[in-house]
DNA sequence: TAAGTGAAATTTTTT
DNA sequence: ATTTCACTTA
């Protein structure tokens, strides 16, 4: 009875492209779905359709995507059309792994609570990695990406050791290793080992890839772009030799390259899964002509696409808009200044609008004109609550209590607050653990066997691990720790384990309990003798994060999967449909939503394209280019671009370049606005000469065209701007000045000695080093210097202050 | 041992 | 500009 009203609405309202995928329920399928081409609809039509028939019950169907919002809406919009489809196993790759991995971590040799290492405790342990082998010529965020990334690539350490090559290389080679090895040791697991633990779990012992192979009947692949070599290897071991593998991309949207992303994973489904069916999905619902015109223009010149051409029958709709300003702080009022506009005229609500940036830093000054305006908003990304220290250390203090191995939270609170365990006592704790093949914590609790130990360091010690334990024995009693789950468990959907599982609640047993941990360790009391500004705030983030444990305790949670969440999830997906508020974020934090109203602002040189700015090839143009298709195909029916001349880069006034992307833009359907677009003109010479100055330093050579030559160009390939020009604002004070005194300014900077190549120069760290280029940045130079024995290293010399050793 | 001081690095984008 | 990290001093 049900089932026939379902089918006769599963398929109205779809397209025939549409309809053919979702019919498609058996063996491999690939659908190509451009944005806003309904792919979501397409998902959540065939995992009903899949219930329906009676195919599998739905918790026998998994859908992966890539963040735990989309994850969310999938199988929110499931449940809709399908009966029990809120059973659905929807979830991101990593959490649908964890679960995997939490059943059987010990079969790898895992303790059953390891803890999950974040992207910041990551980059800690490389950190300390390198400074035991005293390596400091490279960043340990540089050698962890490149760990992971390898990781990634499923590329073991004995493999790239032979390959490695540079002394980049080798130090990643070097660590590689010892990473894998200390996380182990640790009992932790990096977000990398959620994909490729797994993988090496299904490969050892194929008992085990069967449970869940047999599970899980009907797979579904959201953002197929987006996934790595090890995540495509999953899946090919969850499809199993039959496979019912369902994947839904777009190689235009393919934006994570960065993190090892492979389109190819999208070019070559057709290879790797034979007899697979292809779909496409052309027809677009979301925007207007002129918007997908403004996309298609600047995606085709992507170099390698599958072809494809979106369309709508959409008429009507508002001209694009590209608007220039003067400065960052223009922008933001530009932009604010129209959502008042829109809003107050009742034309449209908050909600409708979108504000989309390259980088979060950009996210301020919008907040800024916004608050003041007191318009609501809400910024999605940036610095997330998880993040902030008060956090970080209260879920240390947690993640310590059920997985005492874990040395990076035990470090990490041990002198918060400070209780007489400083660098040298940790030092002494740490050698007898290695020589003793000890964990930290357990040498800790014996600490008066460790030789050279004063009685006040062992006291502490020991103060501090009863305290430990206490509170151990203390959640333990509100949570007990599960027992072994038996290898033969049923197939129940874990959702609904966890429902029967619980026992009638108190209130909010662990929110009391961390509140004691916290009250106890003596860290809400330190913060409140503080009593600053600052500290108030640490305290109600604190009280944040107690209401959260609270709800989270009430719903039966148990710490573990708090910590799980907290891990694992972002602050990306605090994003609230229902607020009317205008929407801040990244554009790749953007990717899957779209809004009535869009702005994608900084489209200049080097912000968007964003590239660093000395070696401009670093970037990849091509995922540059993608990604502002992505931006703009978020954009119902308004789309506005804008542009600075001068924006405020790392506290410095730079002058920026128009963006590459306005130039391939179809000229004649878009408006080109210039507000105020040359008031920096004068400024702008102003600046030119400066830096030529600045350059010179000491005033060995002669100033140099700088920054003039990209300028020239760009404007001389985009004549609109030269109308623009028909601005008829003044310079500010401020710009006049900056105008007139460049040698005031930067004369005085005798200090700075000048360098060129070829030089031979010192640094108070690095020693002595030749100089091998320097090229302009703000309004110094930033130089490049082999150093003896370190390497080469960017400097900026109006800060590092090379001095040149005198010829002899 | 711990708090206080200055230099220097930081800004992609996220699970 | 803001934040982090290494080195110095109470």
């Amino acid at each position: 009875m049900n089932q026939f009203q379902f089918a006769t609405d599963l398929f109205t309202g779809l397209n025939d492209a549409q309809k053919a995928a979702v019919e498609c329920t058996e063996g491999p399928v690939l659908v190509l779905a451009g944005a806003g081409s309904g792919k979501t609809r397409v998902l959540t039509h065939r995992i009903a359709h899949i219930v329906q028939q009676r195919l599998a019950r739905p918790w026998q169907v998994l859908a992966v995507t890539f963040t735990n919002k989309a994850a969310g809406e999938l199988k929110q919009r499931a449940a809709q059309i399908t009966d029990g489809g809120d059973e659905v196993a929807a979830g991101t790759f990593h959490s649908t792994m964890l679960r995997v991995l939490r059943r059987d971590a010990e079969t790898l040799g895992y303790p059953r609570d390891f803890s999950i290492f974040d992207a910041d405790d990551s980059v800690r342990l490389v950190k300390q990695i390198l400074k035991d082998h005293s390596e400091d010529r490279f960043r340990p965020k540089m050698v962890h990406s490149a760990i992971s990334k390898l990781k990634n690539d499923l590329v073991d350490p004995e493999t790239y050791d032979a390959r490695a090559k540079l002394p980049f290389e080798r130090v990643v080679a070097a660590v590689y290793p010892e990473y894998k090895k200390r996380l182990k040791v640790l009992g932790g697991m990096d977000f990398d080992d959620l994909i490729t633990l797994p993988i090496q779990l299904f490969r050892e012992y194929p008992a085990v890839l069967n449970y869940w192979s047999g599970r899980w009947r009907y797979l579904h692949v959201d953002e197929m772009q987006d996934t790595n070599r090890a995540q495509f290897e999953l899946l090919r071991q969850l499809a199993g030799p039959k496979p019912n593998l369902f994947a839904v991309g777009d190689d235009d949207q393919s934006i994570y390259g960065w993190r090892g992303a492979r389109v190819d994973n999208i070019f070559s489904f057709k290879d790797v899964f034979e007899g697979a069916k292809v779909f496409r999905l052309e027809q677009n619902y979301r925007s207007t002509q002129q918007i997908l015109d403004l996309a298609n223009a600047v995606v085709s010149k992507s170099i390698r696409r599958e072809e494809k051409k979106l369309w709508t029958n959409r008429s009507g709709g508002v001209v694009p808009e590209v608007v220039g300003v003067g400065t960052d702080i223009d922008e933001a009022r530009e932009v604010v200044d129209r959502i008042g506009r829109a809003t107050l005229s009742g034309k449209r609500a908050f909600k409708d609008f979108a504000i989309l940036y390259r980088t979060n830093a950009q996210s301020r000054l919008f907040e800024d004109a916004l608050r003041a305006m007191r318009y609501p908003y809400q910024v999605l990304g940036g610095v997330g609550f998880y993040s902030r220290k008060e956090i970080r250390d209260a879920l240390a203090y947690f993640r310590l209590c059920l997985n005492p191995l874990d040395e990076l939270s035990l470090r990490r609170i041990i002198a918060e607050p400070p209780r007489g365990i400083g660098a040298t006592t940790l030092q002494k704790l740490q050698a007898f653990g290695a020589e003793h093949d000890r964990s930290l914590f357990e040498v800790m609790t014996k600490s008066n066997l460790v030789d050279g130990l004063g009685t006040r360091a062992v006291n502490a010690c020991q103060k501090f691990t009863e305290q430990i334990l206490t509170w151990q024995t203390a959640l333990h009693s509100i949570q007990p720790p599960k027992p072994a789950e038996n290898g033969d468990a049923e197939a129940i959907p874990d959702d609904v384990q966890s429902i029967a599982e619980g026992e009638a609640a108190e209130p909010a047993p662990l929110e009391k309990w961390a509140q004691t941990v916290l009250e106890e360790s003596g860290y809400i009391g330190r913060l409140r003798d503080e009593g600053d500004f600052e500290a108030q705030g640490r305290l109600d983030n604190l009280d944040s994060l107690f209401n959260s444990l609270a709800e989270h305790s009430v719903r039966r949670g148990t710490l573990q999967d708090y910590l799980e969440q907290a891990a694992l999830a972002s602050d990306q997906d605090k994003y609230d449909p229902g607020a009317d508020s205008v929407r801040l974020m990244t554009i790749h934090a953007a990717k899957g939503l779209e809004f009535p109203s869009v702005f994608v602002t900084g489209l200049e040189d080097k912000t968007f394209p964003l590239s660093s700015p000395d070696d401009d090839d670093s970037r990849d143009l091509d995922e540059e280019r993608r990604l502002f298709y992505v931006a703009v195909t978020r954009a119902h029916d308004e789309l506005v671009l804008t542009y600075t001349q001068n924006r405020r880069v790392w506290g410095q006034f730079t002058d920026m370049g128009p963006s590459p992307f306005l130039l391939d833009l179809p000229k004649d359907s878009i408006e080109w606005t210039g507000r105020n677009p040359m008031s920096s003109a004068g400024k702008y010479q102003g600046l030119q000469k400066a830096q030529g100055y600045t350059g010179s330093g000491g005033g060995s050579w002669k100033p140099r065209t700088l920054s003039k030559a990209p300028r020239k160009q760009a404007s001389a390939e985009l004549p609109v701007l030269g109308r623009l020009g028909g601005g008829t604002q003044h310079d500010e004070p401020n710009e006049e000045s900056q105008a007139t005194s460049p040698q005031t300014a930067h004369v005085s900077g005798e200090d700075i000695p000048a360098v060129r190549a070829g030089d031979l120069v010192t640094h108070p760290k690095f020693g002595q080093g030749i100089v091998i280029a320097t090229s302009p940045f703000q309004d110094s130079v930033r130089v490049t210097v082999e150093f003896d024995g370190i390497g080469q290293k960017k400097l900026i010399q109006k800060i590092a202050r090379l001095q040149p050793v005198k010829d002899f």
